[in-house]
This record gives structure tokens, sequence and C-alpha cells, in this order.
DNA sequence: TTTAGTCATATTGTTGACAATTGTGCCTCT
DNA sequence: AGAGGCACAATTGTCAACAATATGACTAAA
């Protein structure tokens, strides 16, 4: 079975057709991995050299990736690439937590019995990869949105999962491979995984929803302590305002 | 105070400064409220005409509507304007229903009292509006925005804010507009504002919480009953692939 | 009569050049 | 020497023309 929804990281730029849209999703990969620093400009001539194309279709993806909040545009200035502040990381992970609560519990009460069986094989593969019994964790990185993907695609709310895969992650998994290099406590997010599976499988919506909320909240706590580990390092304060 | 946007020869950097982002907003408006019906076509060379510019701009301004989900486009086909489907309507009520309830807790637990009383004297104005005493509840279609916005500005994600005021609820006021000929239950909304705003007052922000998902709950249901009663009128299902 | 194929038209996608605005560096004046 | 203004350069915004693709009609064959 070729689970056909990946991630949206993905670039499929067989089928995407036009320039525009493989630029948006190259530029979207860039800067969620990383490769274009927070808060650095963009250069439209530059980037146009870069991708070997001409400023009209870049300027629709900039355009595009300005409404999913990846970059910020100032007319007449410029793009540069967004740079949250501590405060605007934990409003995000807040949102999280509501969503896919609401998300969580939903799927409870509407995933299919095969649906359960597939999350369960999942985190199976999760818990038999190497990176993640060396707790390096890194493969939990991808393997975390696995789990979370499938339940919000089991939630039967499309209009929920669009907003949630396709734009509120670009973002998160943005901030998660900037905090990738220190452990990000594998084992336990595991262990919160199983239990949300659990009662899911039990038909229990409350519960898992209660669940699958105080697992975001303890990631939301990890956020927060790697950003204050990471005071030290922070000059000036970067102002989005 | 000079409407300046008029007529389209008079499009001049008004107030945005670019005619990218003026179009964006003239296009949006227009959806939003109907003049551009749901599910028709976007013929580029026409709005250009019409809005007296080239297609370059007007394109990064489709581009950006698409990204709100008021256009959806098919690369080498065009655009049309979106047409939710009933169920893609209620799971927008869900998604509200899910933020709306958090903004709701947390504006009761971080709103200042100065806001609450300007909170109170907005639903006191709404109170003594003739149109909402006539019941026509046409003024309450504006005014409801402005309690909802009220509270979710008082919340203090300002993440949640943009989310929800500049993007979900363009959607929710297009078809808020669709179906404004029916009376919407104005009466009723107005004394679960009040009940919502008192528990605000109180600094009860589990109350509050579950008294704003009930109000967008009953919200929901209104808009069921609508469309079940405009589904004589539907000769076939504008499927959204 | 229906269906498959082909062609013409119209629309979208792309390009490169031109115009307008901003930021910077330098020069002058105090 | 420092501050203010001016001019230049670079970047963004806009435009009109060109190329590629889909839609629709027309023709021909089964």
């Amino acid at each position: 079975m070729l689970d056909t929804l990946e991630f949206p990281s993905a670039i499929q730029q067989a089928d995407s057709g036009t320039l525009s849209e493989h630029v948006f999703r190259l530029i979207q990969a860039a800067i969620v991995k990383g490769e274009i620093a927070p808060g650095s400009k963009i250069s439209e001539p530059e980037l146009a050299r870069t991708y070997g194309i001409s400023r009209g279709p870049l300027r629709e993806a900039i355009h595009r990736l300005e409404g999913q909040k990846l970059l910020v545009r100032i007319p007449h200035v410029g793009a540069r690439v967004v740079s949250l502040s501590h405060a605007e990381l934990i409003e995000l992970y807040e949102i999280r937590e509501s969503l896919e609560g609401m998300a969580c519990r939903l799927a409870a009460e509407r995933m299919s019995e095969v649906e359960i069986e597939e999350l369960r094989r999942v985190l199976g593969t999760h818990e038999r990869d190497e990176a993640f019994q060396a707790g390096v964790g890194y493969y939990q990185q991808e393997g975390d949105f696995d789990f979370h993907y499938r339940i919000i695609q089991g939630s039967g709310n499309r209009t929920l999962a669009k907003l949630l895969c396709d734009e509120l992650y670009q973002l998160v998994r943005m901030y998660r491979i900037q905090f990738s290099t220190t452990p990000n406590r594998p084992h336990q997010a595991f262990a919160e995984h199983h239990r949300i599976l659990d009662a899911i499988a039990e038909r229990d919506g409350e519960l898992a929803e209660l669940l699958m909320r105080r697992h975001i909240a303890a990631s939301k706590r990890n956020v927060e302590r790697h950003f204050k580990g990471a005071l030290e390092h922070t000059p000036y304060e970067r102002g989005n305002a």
C-alpha cells in the first residue's frame, strides 16, 4: 500500500507543471530547512538567477509564501524570511493544542479500524527505528509528523487538515529543524504517542483530546527550554512590528 | 472619509501603495460581498480591464487570494471563486468552535478592565441599534464581528488573531452575507453574547470558553438549517475535487 | 447517430524591458 | 566635527509582447 500523502516538503516537480508552483515549493522547502536563514532578505534578482527563471513567476511564488506566513513583505522594500519571536512560537503551539486536540477527539470517533491499525504500525516502525533506539531522535522528527498527520487526516475534517498540514506545520517544521541539534525527548514523546493511540483505539474521544493537548503542551515547554537556553546567543531582539 | 476606490481609473496607490495590494483587497471584498458569484470563473484579461491594470499585479493578487482559500486555481485552466460545500462550511464552524473557544478563555484571563468595559459598550450599542430592535439583524452582522473581533484581540494571541480575523473570517463573512436574507436569530445571538461577556467579566475562563463554543455551535446549526432550506434550489452538487 | 480525432481560438504562463520608489553614500553648511 | 540635504544606484513595481497549453467546435468514420 503506497501512502500517497507523504510530506508536504516532498517536492514533486514533475506534475506541478508551472514554474511558479515549482519555485514556490522549492523556496518553501529551503526556508523550512533553514537553508535560507530566518530574517534574511530575499533578493528577487538573486533568487531569479539562482533558480534560473524570470522574476514574474518568482514574484508570484513570493506572494504565496507571504500568504503562508513564511515571508514578511514590506511594499517597495522587499521580503524577508519570517523570524518568529519566542512569544509567537508559543502562540503557534497554543493554536496547535486547540486544533490538534479537536482533531484527535474526532479521530477517536471517526477513524476506521484499518486506519487505527495502520497508525499502530506507524508507531511500531518508529519503535524499531535505529536512530530512535539510539536516542538521537532525528528520525523521530519526521516520524512525529507522520503520526500527527495520520491523526489529523483521520479526523475527517478536510478543511482542518489543509489548515494544519499545508500551512501551520511549515512554520512548526522550520523551528523544529532549528532546534533539532538537541535531543527532542524522543522516548517520552513516543510514550505519549502510544497512550494517545490507545485512547483512540478505545474510541475515547475525550481522553484522546486531553492526551493530545498535554502532548503538545509538553512539546511547547520543551521549545521554551530551548529558547531560554539559546538566549545567551541573541544579541538583540528581532522585533516583528 | 473619501472612499478612493470607487472607479477603476481612480486606482493610484491610494492607501496601500501598490496596485497588487489594492486589487487584492478589492477582489477580496468583491468575493466576500458576493459581487463575484461563488463558483464563477475568473478571467484575467477581463478583470485586468475592469480594474484598469495590467495582468502582472492582478496575477499576484490572484495567487494571494488562492492562499486565503477564496479562489481555487487549476494550472493552465484558471481560477474560480471558491464554493464551499455544506460539509466544508460545517468544518469551518467546527474550527471556529475550537479556536474562538480558546480565544474566549484567554480573553477572560487576560483582558484588561478597560477592554472589558469597551466590550460592554459595544454590546450596548448593538442593543440600542434600530435594525436590531426591529429584528432585521443586518447591523448584527457587522456588530457580531465587532464582538467576536474584540474577544479575539483580547486573547492576546496575535498569531491566532491574524489567523482568525485575516483569513478564516473572510470565508465566514462570505457565507454570512449569502445567508443574510433570512433573519439570523439576532436576539438569541445577542443574549448569548451577553452571557459570554458576563463570564469574561467574572474572569471565568472555563465558562467563557464553554459559552462561546455553544454560541458558535448554535450558529452552525443555524447555517445547517439554511442549507437544508436552500437545498430545493440546487440543481446539482458543485463538487470541489 | 454517436464517437473519436483534429484544428482553431482563447486563455494562461513566461519573459525582458521600463518606470517608480527606497536606501545609501557623499557633499556641503553650520 | 556633526547634521542635514542631495544625487546616485539598486531594487521593487508595472507593463506589453511572446510562447505554451486547454477548451470547444467541426469533421469524418464506425
